[in-house]
DNA sequence: AATTCAATCAACCGCGGTCGT
DNA sequence: TACGACCGCGGTTGATTGAAT
């Protein structure tokens, strides 16, 4: 059997300090992103794997964008907000640079409350069932049977065509996810 | 200048799926 | 095949910051 995730009576919570930060990015600058249940000790962090992970993901990997997000950006986040739901991650996958917990935090702050003053007037569930159905048109002038949900099979990736000024990927064809083990560059 | 309120965002928590034993 | 740990995800919380009064 395995051992547990991490003793949370010996890990710090909280906010990250500069030292634990520079002691993660030390790390996995060395050994890459690997095993994260035995990085912190490995790493001389008194911190769990989890977080670990996720402070690496969301706010140290050195591909992240720190800016704010352009209109562009927006305009795909409430289109495959449309199409998915609050599949985040699937979301963040088309936005180079970007986490899922950041287009998450964007959508809660920002663009829900936009849609929601802005399309009251039309209704937002009509809004929204016209995206989709246009998306599921689209797709299903492609593939009928691959209308399941947006393809991660580049590991979330974008593509390198249908591409709009600042990179981001606006081709919203949807495929059959891929299995883990094809996507799983991010490790 | 002090206080209150709202907005933002980093981090935590709990759950479900996957995988190792 | 069952059990339990690991990993990733989405929801939520709490600290911080800025605006309003």
């Amino acid at each position: 059997m395995r051992k547990p995730c991490c003793d949370k009576q010996h890990t710090n919570k909280g906010a990250w300090s500069q030292q634990e930060d520079q002691k993660l990015i030390d790390y996995i600058q060395k050994h890459g992103e690997g095993c994260w249940r035995s990085l912190p000790q490995a790493a001389g962090l008194l911190r769990c794997g989890k977080s670990c992970r996720l402070r690496w993901r969301n706010y140290l990997r050195p591909d992240l964008k720190r800016d704010g997000f352009g209109e562009d950006e927006e305009d795909l986040i409430i289109r495959l907000h449309a199409l998915l739901g609050n599949r985040w991650s699937l979301i963040a996958g088309r936005l180079p640079g970007r986490t899922d917990n950041e287009v998450k935090n964007y959508w809660n702050s920002h663009i829900r409350k936009k849609l929601e003053s802005s399309h009251r007037n039309i209704g937002f569930t009509r809004l929204r069932a016209e995206i989709s159905s246009a998306a599921r048109s689209k797709s299903q002038a492609n593939d009928p049977e691959t209308f399941v949900a947006v393809s991660d099979s580049n590991g979330g990736k974008p593509e390198p065509s249908n591409k709009s000024s600042s990179g981001i990927n606006l081709d919203l064809t949807l495929s059959i996810p891929s299995k883990k083990l094809e996507s799983s560059d991010e490790n």
